[in-house]
DNA sequence: GTTTTTGAACTGACCAGTCAGTCTTAAAAG
DNA sequence: CTTTTAAGACTGACTGGTCAGTTCAAAAAC
């Protein structure tokens, strides 16, 4: 990689970070290309010179970002049985989410919204990620390691939902606790589920 | 109540329902007013005339509609042993959800999302719906019958959210799997716990 | 010499909020 | 019962401002 293209790689990835926190904080629609810009300490073009248009840059960002959460889950769960790669998952998502909390935060106001352009976007790295899940509580009941009365589409969209939710409460009504202890309670609930 | 009261309250309502859908769909900034009036059926100025502001009618809509949840909650619990007091709670929150699909969307949404104006209204709102929760969780845990290592703080925000997930992601993404269907699973999953 | 960034000016669509005027309703006056 | 009055409810064209996206010449980085 010569100097210029890690130089763009660089203004490119100030600009998600900008973008995320500022989306995160106030939304998709109420972000100015201004703001992203100002906080990105880029000059407005530079923005248009590196996507092209608003909506291509969070498009990207979604990417960029389920696609690092997703690649943690599966190291997570890389040759462990199925009741301690739940756990496993469940601690990579946590601190996935401390590491991008602005970006976990965002996720969760728009997972589940309709009739967005990036909709279908979403809805495709939303599979990836809860499809990953699936597969691990899947592979535990298979194995008889997990109880086969457990819906696992739901078993995995809990799962899913709740350290997000969990995560994301923390992150903004208690930031002081330690993540541990979150962690800490957030297993115990789940180990007695698995 | 009179004539002229009633009509009021029509128009009051319908345009909480345009509103609801809207911003559910699309987010509290990519709705506008127009929109609103619009889908409600009635003249821009009316919406003026019946609220301070968009915010203002915003704000009175997450009043209106956790009132009503919190309520439900409430009624729920009534007289209920902890452990059926919980159960019923998942169920009054997936009833709830069923009938305010859109309310519950928009919830999601907007809970966890900070430095808006009406964020502070949400926070006291959230507190109302999880303290609830809480109470019940702790009354168990008071009366031994839930085990009392429960950390009963992130127990509700948990069972909050994950309620709230499930049951939107199932809203949005099997929309023809019966509720009752949904409501097995996940009261299967949380019985494992409580 | 080429690529990337800058910054400022500009356009046109869109949007929250306003307001002078119209319609509706209840109740008072005849 | 019919007409008048007045407050209440509603209307929609209009305004002032905002913002995504464009353009471009000049400068900086490589």
């Amino acid at each position: 990689m010569d100097g210029r293209t890690r130089r763009r790689e660089d203004t490119r990835q100030r600009l998600f970070e900008a973008a995320v926190e500022l989306i995160a904080e106030q939304g998709f629609s109420a972000t100015t290309v201004d703001d992203i810009a100002l906080r990105a300490k880029v000059a407005k073009g530079t923005v248009y010179y590196n996507f092209a248009s608003k909506t291509a840059l969070f498009e990207e960002l979604l990417r960029h970002g389920i696609g690092l959460l997703t690649d943690d889950f599966r190291a997570a769960v890389r040759d462990l049985p199925p009741r301690e790669a739940v756990a496993a998952l469940i601690r990579a998502q946590l601190e996935y989410i401390r590491r991008y909390r602005a970006f976990a935060q965002l996720l969760l106001s728009e997972m589940w919204r309709t009739n967005r352009e990036w909709q279908q976007t979403l809805m495709l790295l939303r599979e990836q990620a809860i499809g990953t899940i699936a597969e691990t509580v899947q592979a535990g009941v298979d194995a008889g390691d997990l109880p086969d009365d457990l819906d696992v589409r739901v078993a995995a969209s809990a799962l899913f939902g709740v350290g997000l939710v969990v995560a994301v409460d923390w992150l903004v009504f208690q930031p002081d606790r330690p993540i541990e202890d979150v962690e800490r309670s957030l297993l115990g609930l789940v180990r007695r589920v698995v």
